[in-house]
DNA sequence: CTGAAAGCGCTTACAG
DNA sequence: CTGAAAGCGCTTACAG
């Protein structure tokens, strides 16, 4: 019972395999009676056109290959999600590979994904892979500077200054502490960077206390550890603003743990809006990232050079990030956008 | 600069592409320094197989397709990463997609899959599919009774019997409800079936206005509408169960909406661990599912018909539950388990 | 518009 | 243990 091939289906159209293979493969020159003739047969006889067999021919694998620290964590999944849908809405498949941020994992997803002959590459690097790989590939999240085809990223910079323009104008903040990631890649060096420009334009100091790092992984785990560190200063800031969502996950629970509230006792605002934003206690008030206007744009750039062929100087797209005012921050109520 | 292919080893190694060949697939009959010859030369020109070439010949995509109804969804991606792990260590490439929990989209990917010629498949129905494919299948999450060549869920009823349990007997509730997800599919019906089995086991009656149920996404909105129609009741339940977690935070929320709290008004504990479940306010009780277990095993099942070749009846293996207990049900504190 | 033929890059009996 | 040869199921110039 091995599926039909194209003999087959030619025997069944009475057609040869040339035109049998050119009316399913959608080519002009055949004439609509033969199409629908051939069409006819193959479903007759079920007839499915074998990718392998196309992509070895043809000389296009039809697949993108996407590595990420982790599609289980929900930028990524989203961020591959949308991608995926233009990738697909194209023609394409997509191959995800996980690197849990080692970058011997990451060179490894590479060499994987290049001996399946992907055609381009979708890239959030974790530091593995630090030059354009052999084809078409777009860095997202984490760039190369000036590496692939083209970058996407979220507008970081941006993003802190309206989080510190947020405490201090809505709410006359001062002393103002920051969680970060590790400074190690783009993220987390331009949300460091932009948190200090962020301050500076405000004529406000950047208590070095004030700044503590979490893990590699982000973690809410990590975010409990720096909150905790920060409440046994003499000096308590005002507010505190973490890098990402998780890591204001585990602030919130160690000032809870402290016996204090945010955001009465310390406001907090935070770069990543959670799905389950509005439903934290305090609701949390963040930065949304379009993950998925990311994710379509990075697949787009990728389409782009795959239809040109061109492999030209790599674009940078930046997504811009806006800010959901919830309760954290010490707004009375939700709703107002920045 | 094409790629080198296996002719071009051949002449680099002064062999035949016979040779060649099975030197590079680990062909047992091939002498240690003819080999050895062979990796250097493909070494030092950057041969790395076609995997596209491989698998029309042999016949073996070495690709095993994963349905889910949402790639981005903290349950699929943790079970989905988990399943990759453990086929990509057997020398399979995965191939997921989305289907939004829409029975066309179901089907459409399924065809997709079969037009790759993956090897094996791991689904999660919406009710898509509802016999058997055409190659080895394992159905996770949502079942469809003895199809494919596996059958891998959570203990749903099991699950509803621990939680009905822990609030009878940790905490004397009598009148508790229930937030089901939609009883359509097998996830859904089991959890509705062993929340009435375990009330009824405990003589406990089940008040028809106390099973509400939310929407097909087991949305958190859908969560909050039917807490918020649960507490307009004139006779209020002392507890309530909810069928997910992303129905607890809706519910949650309804209830402080309404100036009432979690636990202290009415306790509340929940099918689904969320990632964030110890970062909650209140702390939430709920049930570890262990994605990693069941992606595992799911994947292991395919593999397992992929390797012996026989389409034997289907097996059903049950991922067990266990309680997490916090704070939400009325414990004083974290940590015991049930 | 259609057909005969070559070939994508491998694997795998078949001989030796 | 190695080589010559066939062939997986398509696509695509090349003729007509």
């Amino acid at each position: 019972m091995a599926d039909p091939t194209l003999s087959d289906l030619a025997a069944e159209a009475g057609v040869s395999r040339s035109t049998a293979g050119r009316a399913m493969s959608g080519h002009k020159s055949v004439r609509d009676d033969t199409r629908r003739r051939v069409q006819a047969a193959a479903r007759r006889i079920g007839y499915e056109p074998n990718r392998i067999a196309r992509s070895l021919r043809s000389r296009n694998s039809m697949f993108v290959g996407i590595i990420v620290p982790d599609i289980a964590h929900g930028f990524y999944g989203r961020t591959v999600k949308a991608a995926q849908d233009v990738l697909e809405a194209a023609g394409y498949q997509i191959l995800v590979m996980n690197t849990d941020r080692e970058p011997h994992r990451e060179q490894a997803a590479l060499k994987t994904l290049l001996a399946h002959r992907v055609d381009g590459i979708l890239l959030a690097s974790s530091g593995g892979v630090t030059e354009s790989p052999p084809v078409p590939t777009v860095f997202f999240d984490n760039l190369v500077a000036g590496a692939g085809e083209g970058n996407v990223a979220r507008a970081n910079k941006q993003g802190m200054d309206i989080l510190v323009g947020h405490l201090v104008d809505a709410h006359g903040c001062e002393r103002i502490a920051y969680l970060s990631g590790p400074p190690i890649l783009t993220s987390g060096i331009e949300r460091l960077d932009g948190f200090r420009d962020a301050m500076g334009a405000r004529r406000l100091p950047v208590v070095p206390e004030h700044v503590v790092f979490g893990d590699e992984a982000w973690s809410p785990e990590s975010g409990t550890v720096a909150m905790r560190d920060l409440l046994a200063l003499p000096e308590r800031p005002e507010a505190v603003i973490t890098a990402s969502d998780t890591i204001a996950l585990g602030a919130i629970q160690a000032v809870r743990d402290r016996g204090l509230a945010v955001p009465d006792d310390i406001a907090l605002v935070s770069f990543d809006d959670p799905f389950f934003g509005a439903f934290m206690e305090p609701q949390l008030t963040a930065l949304r990232g379009d993950e998925r206007a990311l994710g379509e744009h990075a697949a787009s750039l990728v389409l782009q050079a795959l239809r040109t062929g061109s492999r030209e100087r790599s674009v940078e797209v930046r997504i811009p990030v806006a800010l959901t005012v919830r309760r954290s921050c010490g707004c009375a109520s939700p709703g107002a956008s920045h």
